[in-house]
DNA sequence: AAATGTGGCAACCGCCTGCTA
DNA sequence: TTAGCAGGCGGTTGCCACATT
């Protein structure tokens, strides 16, 4: 007799619990479906946002004669049903976008979905946890810290078998900084304009907090431009990738290097810079053959990269 | 062919935040 | 000022399809 009761006394006693803490219950579960959602449930949650909008959510499933949460149908509409959203095939311009992105925020979906026009922050989470963070971690980068995973470099091993003779590219400025280097610097100007763009945003049409939330973001920025985290480690340890082929590797032992570069094509715009490479700096990219994608590393000592280039305005004419 | 393992993804849960009365 | 509420968000779960044994 007393079992029959259970499940409802349980569910009066979590709803009690919420109210207690101080939360009331997103809806009353009572009667409530749960599950996957059907064709016609679709039908009617659509017709009726149609007529009346999105929005209203508590009071939405009765008014569009639902069995639902008022959550469950916000969930429904903004991840499947509304107009314009992408599903799956997300393009190598999507996963950049996506890792770069979320070297710098982190794990706010909303936030970079929010970059990805007709992409949820749902579906933008899941495309990451089962694929992106994999693909990191089979390039030996920590999909968390966006750094890569310690005790996996050995860039001696990696220079012996590489051939690569430091000091003929330490004589040879030309040589090293053409291209690596250009790419390495294409990566940081693309992430101070995504910078700029959330400080000018916030500027314009947000409060002070968003602000500081977004210089935090900028300082973020800064300190996950410095791959590795022990400056000892330096010299003899660089990234080990599986499935990958080392393509190109440069590196600077000593002072900063220096000069001229261009007028080179990057994104369609013409650029001549002026660049210093600062002290300790090395970057290379390798191919990684299981996706037939390039990933770039690249290293600072000062945590400061992104003031050690300059960039001069697209040249015109040229 | 059946059992088991694995990956992908839709949906749920519960915490947090901002708005409003 | 504050409590209640709605909605947003990220983490997690569970189902399903496909692969493997």
């Amino acid at each position: 007799m007393l079992s029959s009761y259970l499940p409802t006394l349980a569910i009066f006693l979590e709803n009690e619990k919420n109210i207690a803490m101080g939360r009331a219950p997103c809806c009353d579960k009572n009667g409530l479906k749960k599950g996957a959602w059907t064709a016609e449930e679709d039908q009617k949650l659509i017709q009726y946002i149609q007529v009346h909008g999105p929005g209203k959510w508590t009071n939405l499933p009765k008014n569009a004669g639902l069995q639902r949460c008022g959550k469950s149908c916000r969930l429904r509409w903004t991840n499947y049903l509304r107009p314009g959203i992408k599903r799956g095939g997300f393009s190598t311009e999507e996963d950049e976008t996506i890792i770069q992105l979320h070297s710098v925020v982190g794990n706010r979906w909303s936030a970079i979905a929010a970059r990805l026009p007709g992409r949820t922050d749902n579906e933008v989470k899941n495309y990451w946890n089962t694929n992106l963070s994999k693909r990191l971690s089979r390039r030996g980068i920590d999909p968390v810290t966006h750094n890569p995973h310690p005790n996996s470099f050995d860039l001696s091993a990696i220079l012996n078998s590489t051939k690569v003779n430091l000091l003929s590219l330490l004589l040879g400025l030309q040589t090293l900084i053409n291209p690596e280097i250009i790419k390495l610097a294409n990566s940081l100007l693309l992430s101070h304009t995504e910078t700029q763009e959330l400080l000018l945003h916030s500027q314009n049409s947000q409060g002070p907090e968003l602000l500081l939330q977004n210089l935090e973001q900028n300082q973020l920025l800064h300190n996950q431009s410095s791959i590795f985290q022990d400056n000892n480690q330096l010299h003899n340890q660089v990234p080990e990738i599986p499935h990958c082929t080392l393509q190109n590797i440069s590196c600077s032992s000593s002072q900063s290097m220096q000069g001229n570069v261009g007028p080179y094509l990057m994104n369609g715009q013409i650029f001549q810079e002026n660049m210093m490479v600062p002290l300790q700096n090395y970057s290379f990219s390798a191919f990684d053959a299981s996706d037939n994608s390039t990933v770039q590393f690249l290293n600072n000592n000062n945590n400061q990269n992104s003031q050690n280039f300059s960039f001069d305005t697209p040249l015109s004419g040229i």
